[in-house]
DNA sequence: TGAAATGTTGGGGCG
DNA sequence: ACGCCCCAACATTTC
């Protein structure tokens, strides 16, 4: 007779507090903890390097904390299918994912055990309002994001009260599992040593992060979330995509403190990130496909040296190469830089918002299918709720007005640290003996721009124009 | 969660 | 003293 156990199956719940999935599986005697690397179910949409990387350390910190993880690697629907074979399964447990994928697999999955009638249970463990209960009175999903969070996340049930963590756990050790290193989710060039030094994964690393955001970014979160050099934003969503840390949680943190401008406005952000997985739920091509259809017809320029430049933060503007190379080196970008990045590739560069998307995609290890779709789609102007297609960002004013000082671009350019924040943002507008005084050798150690502001936003604004007539 | 173009106002220099 | 012009500074409109 083979081990009765009860599996409780991790995917973007790395952690042992508030996890109802694991606190369910805990009431049995004999717990099998698993988790399964599936890039055969993922397809197009299989984690991208800097997430693998994440992972794996993501991982190990949570086998630390466990009797037992069992890692695989496949098609989940064959591994549990295996499990089913070579143990008598009390249970299965897990926590409830959203990317389109993940949900019908995850429903075949529950077919197959039911016909098996093993119990099969799902909870909710990352979002605070479930996609299919937050509609309008007409019964159809918002599409703006300011009625969706008031009058539907925040009159609705409030999210639910957080779990304890399991008194005790008896897991079991599955003989044919692999171990995480066997994973390969480090690269092959070791560039994630570097990268490790930014961040403390983990669940106790994510307990930091917050600990840490409230002691000291909070306070002045509603205007210093702009300034990228200053250290108001929480760089929790890394830790949130893995479930190193609940939203419930921080809810359940922040709600406790006196309500003011700043915290309301910390909440409406995980407002933004419940937006996006509803318009993900409602719209499962999200991460595809224009929300506006005329934009299927945008004349995109798509050009390889444009896109490489900006990848590598050599476009020759100091705004956008910094936050380029901040996303590069750390795996993450300050919101703000987000948004001038964006907007510079796509009205500036006139390529398709999906060739962003999927380099975040790659270099995030925030990279998140619901908040990455929804967001390209915001800042190209083809999402629900989107910035207008003609709020074009200057990389100068930008600079000027985000990071007035300077410090945070020099940071990340260093080649530019001796040019005088007047001119730092437009080093082609300085005078000769200026860049030279500052060793500054346009096209030599830093590129000249690659596009002319003022005409590139001029096309921009006019292929706009005409997707507008072409549409009537 | 823009920016640029255009419009308006009011203080000060100047004939 | 007065009108005229210039132009910041601010407001509104447009893309």
């Amino acid at each position: 007779m083979s081990k009765s156990i009860a599996i409780m199956w991790f995917r973007q719940d790395l952690r042992l507090s508030d996890n109802p999935a694991l606190l369910a599986a805990s009431k049995h005697e004999n717990i099998l903890p698993i988790y399964i690397l599936d890039d055969e179910n993922a397809g197009e949409m299989k984690m991208g390097a800097a997430s693998r990387f994440w992972l794996h350390h993501s991982l190990n910190s949570l086998k630390s904390s466990l009797p037992e993880l069992c890692v695989y690697q496949g098609d989940a629907i064959e591994i549990i299918d295996s499990l089913s074979k070579r143990y008598t399964i009390e249970a299965i447990y897990w926590n409830r994912c959203y990317e389109p994928w993940r949900i019908s697999r995850d429903k075949i999955i529950k077919e197959k055990m039911h016909k098996q009638d093993i119990h099969v249970e799902s909870f909710n463990a990352s979002l605070l309002w479930e996609p299919w209960t937050i509609f309008k009175e007409d019964k159809t999903p918002y599409k703006v994001f300011t009625p969706f969070y008031r009058k539907g996340c925040l009159k609705s049930t409030p999210p639910r009260q957080v779990l304890p963590q399991p008194s005790s756990l008896n897991g079991v050790i599955d003989n044919q599992a692999l171990t995480i290193d066997m994973l390969n989710l480090l690269p092959e060039n070791r560039w994630d040593i570097e990268l490790a030094k930014h961040w403390e994964i983990g669940e106790k690393g994510a307990q930091v992060a917050l600990a840490r955001f409230i002691d000291n970014g909070l306070s002045n979160y509603k205007k210093g979330r702009n300034f990228p050099a200053k250290k108001h934003t929480s760089h929790l969503s890394v830790h949130i995509h893995f479930g190193e840390i609940s939203v419930h949680q921080i809810w359940d943190q922040i709600q406790s403190l006196p309500s003011d401008d700043n915290t309301d406005h910390f909440c409406s952000e995980l407002g933004w990130r419940e937006f996006s997985y509803s318009l993900l739920y409602q719209q499962p091509e999200l991460p595809t496909k224009n929300l506006q259809t005329k934009f299927d017809n945008f004349p995109w320029q798509n050009n390889p040296m444009l896109l490489d430049a900006w990848r590598k933060g050599k476009t020759g503007f100091p705004i956008v190469d910094a936050g380029m190379r901040q996303l590069w080196q750390t795996g993450y970008v300050h919101n703000r830089l987000r948004m001038v990045v964006g907007s510079f590739l796509v009205k500036n560069l006139l390529i398709d918002w999906r060739y962003g998307e999927r380099w975040f995609w790659d270099c995030l290890v925030d990279a998140d299918h619901a908040n990455n779709s929804a967001s390209w789609q915001w800042v190209a102007g083809c999402g629900a709720d989107a910035a207008p297609y003609f709020r074009i960002f200057n990389p100068i004013t930008q600079g000027e007005k985000f990071d007035p000082d300077g410090s945070f671009t020099k940071k990340y350019i260093p080649e530019l640290a001796h040019l005088p924040v007047k001119y730092l943002f437009s080093p082609w507008m300085a005078p000769s003996e200026v860049l030279a005084e500052a060793n500054v050798t346009l096209g030599v150690n830093y590129p000249h721009p690659i596009v002319d502001l003022k005409a590139s936003r001029e096309t921009a604004l006019a292929a706009f124009s005409d997707l507008g007539k072409k549409e009537i």
